[in-house]
DNA sequence: TAAAAATACTCCATAGGTATTTTAT
DNA sequence: ATAAAATACCTATGGAGTATTTTTA
């Protein structure tokens, strides 16, 4: 199966020109990263990468792959980003109450209290 | 570490609405889903799913989520496509020779040879 | 000859399956 | 009481590491 570790690797490969770097990158062992790589190309039925042992240089569809799987891994931390952000206790919609007699009647739902009123409230998070 | 396959058991889950028949379309048993979807809600620490023993709903986090990876699960079907496509032996760009003799000078790097022509044409299909 | 990737081989982590339990209606 | 998800437990697959070999410039 098609999975984000090779895409992750692949990338890293193509970042790097380099396994052994590459491998480095990403914290894992030059033959792990090798046989991700090898087991992508298989996936995929397509040749990647061109090996000239001292040298390493992407195929025309090693770099359209490259380019997609760029955007994937994108999306994946945007992804993390959004769930870090929504998991976070600061977030979501909160309802913040106030003592009455500490606002005036005419600034009740806006955001007219004085300093010291401010100062003397009871803030009342609820997590929606 | 975030996993292709916890997005698609999950996106199967937010489909069905329910854990065993997603555990069935994405061909594995409920519980090896359930311990996917509970490993990818450790992994962004947040609630996806409500669970409420005869009904399942997803948390609006979990929406958010779902969507996300309905996404990304579609670039990488994308992926996959466009390597089927550039693995097919008549993808590529095709560099196409004929024997002079049977293309009239007037016509050569034209369309413009005979049926006959065509019927005794030597082709020459070169993956470029 | 040297540098880099591939291969061989071993070990351990984890994904998945079956059986069972828990939970809420 | 029943339907559905969670948990327990076991097994097997495969991913990763080290050591080594192959390859080519």
């Amino acid at each position: 199966m098609l999975t984000f570790k090779q895409l992750r690797y692949f990338v890293a490969v193509q970042q790097h020109g380099h396994f052994g770097n590459a491998a480095e990158e990403v914290c894992v062992s030059q033959p792990a990263l090798s046989m991700q790589i090898r087991d992508l190309e298989k996936e995929l039925g397509l040749c990647l990468i061109e090996r000239n042992a001292r040298s390493i240089r992407l195929t025309p569809e090693g770099e359209e792959i490259a380019k997609r799987a760029n955007q994937i891994l994108r999306e994946m931390q945007d992804l993390k980003a959004y769930a870090e952000h929504a998991a976070s206790p600061l977030s979501g919609t909160i309802r913040l109450g106030v003592i009455p007699s500490l606002a005036p009647t005419s600034s009740r739902n806006c955001c007219q209290l004085s300093q010291s009123s401010i100062l003397h409230c009871s803030w009342i998070f609820a997590k929606h």
